[in-house]
This record gives structure tokens, sequence and C-alpha cells, in this order.
DNA sequence: CCTTTATGTAAGTGTTGACTTACGAATTTT
DNA sequence: AAAATTCGTAAGTCAACACTTACATAAAGG
């Protein structure tokens, strides 16, 4: 569930294209592996690193699963690079006071 | 240069922890491979993945050769979390609606 | 019930890539 | 100009992990 997992669970091109897929609403396992170049047990796998990291929550509906995305998890990943930026900005600026003086 | 490649650099442990190390003003590659528990070859190779990703920036100074963090790159993700967490925003008010009609 | 649908899990495999040591190149210093 | 500093690159090794094909499970439907 930290930052790290996050970074770790997107950095994977297909498990990337897993999580893109449900930016635009849920969607059951067998709709995700639709159109993917691998098998739906690798969805399956992807889904759970997701999962683990707190990107996608997974809801049971009867037999499905239907997965959606975590804003939350997305949020902390989101303020992480917001974070960051501000920080390197900050350290850009104090650089010149330090520089011109 | 894309943001998948930006991902897959931060997505690796000591890598993060190399660019971090610049978030606060460049460095030289000696002192950034200080304190770290991997070889000073092993940060030279973090940091060429680092610089083809976007991420970093280099400058040769004399025998050194100083990195700082490429805001610019940086922002390119922050932008791409930012959107996907409006669109994922979206995706949910709009199935709001149509769920409340 | 038996079958079908939808999915997770186990186990095995192949490849990628993060690391090491050795070396080379370029600059600075004495 | 010889030695020392600072760093990138080459080559090889080894473990992690993204896949595959079984198989197990559970709900829904005929």
């Amino acid at each position: 569930m930290t930052y790290q997992m996050k970074l770790e669970a997107l950095a994977v091109p297909t498990r990337r294209t897993v999580f893109e897929k449900l930016r635009d609403g849920p969607l059951p396992v067998g709709a995700i592996a639709e159109g993917l170049p691998v098998s739906r047990p690798a969805v399956s796998q992807h889904l759970k690193v997701l999962k683990d990291a707190g990107l996608v929550i997974e809801e049971k509906a009867g037999v499905r699963r239907i997965y959606r995305v975590n804003r939350a998890g997305l949020a902390e990943l989101r303020d992480y690079f917001d974070r960051f930026w501000d920080d390197a900005l900050d350290a850009y600026r104090r650089s010149l006071e330090k520089g011109d003086a």
C-alpha cells in the first residue's frame, strides 16, 4: 500500500494497460482481458498486484469480480509527484538566491 | 522520454533512491553513490536510465558529472497522474448520474 | 443436479535486468 | 608527464517475475 508498491505496479506495461482500462469505469476480469495479448490468468495476477498496491478495488457480483480504480490510492501517487516537483522547485530557487548573493 | 519509461525508471528501489537524492539539489556521481548499498558503477547505470527517461539532466564539470532533477520530465509524470485522477473522478460522476436517473 | 460461466491459484519456465568486477577514458594535480 | 581522481562501459552472473498451462472453486441456469 506504499507509493513504492504503486510505482512498481504501474511499471509493467501489461499491468499498466490493465489499470488504464479501468480509467473510464469498473470492469469485470473478462472484459479487461479482452483484446490483451496475454492470457486471462495473467490479467488476474496483475489485478492482484494492483489490488495489493491499493490502486484498484475488487467487488464481488455473483460469479463476476468487478474491478474499479481506487481514487484514494491514485491520489497518493499524484501527491507524491506534486510534492516532489514543489520540493525540486524550492531547491532550485534557493540555489539561485545563494548563487546571486 | 515517454511517461512509460519514467514509470519503469522509478519502479526500481535503488534507482528511485538515486533519484530522490537529487530532490534537494544537484550532485556528482560520487556523492550520490555514497551511503548506497550498491557499487558506484551500478549508480552510473541507474543514472543513465534516469537520463534516457528524461528524469535527470547531466552536466559536465571538469572530471565530474553533475546530475540534477529535470523538472520538465517530472512534470510530465505529475500531469499524467493529475489527468488520470480527473478522468477517474469524471467517470465516477457520470456513473452516479446514470445510476440515479 | 449437471453443465456452463467466470475467476483465482499452483507450478513450472524463460527472459529480463540489476548487480558485480575489470577496464578505459578524460581531466586535474604535483 | 606521471600519478591520482572521477566516472562510464563491457562482460558475465544470478535471482526475480511475467508469462504459460493445468486445476480448483463458486455461482447461475437449464
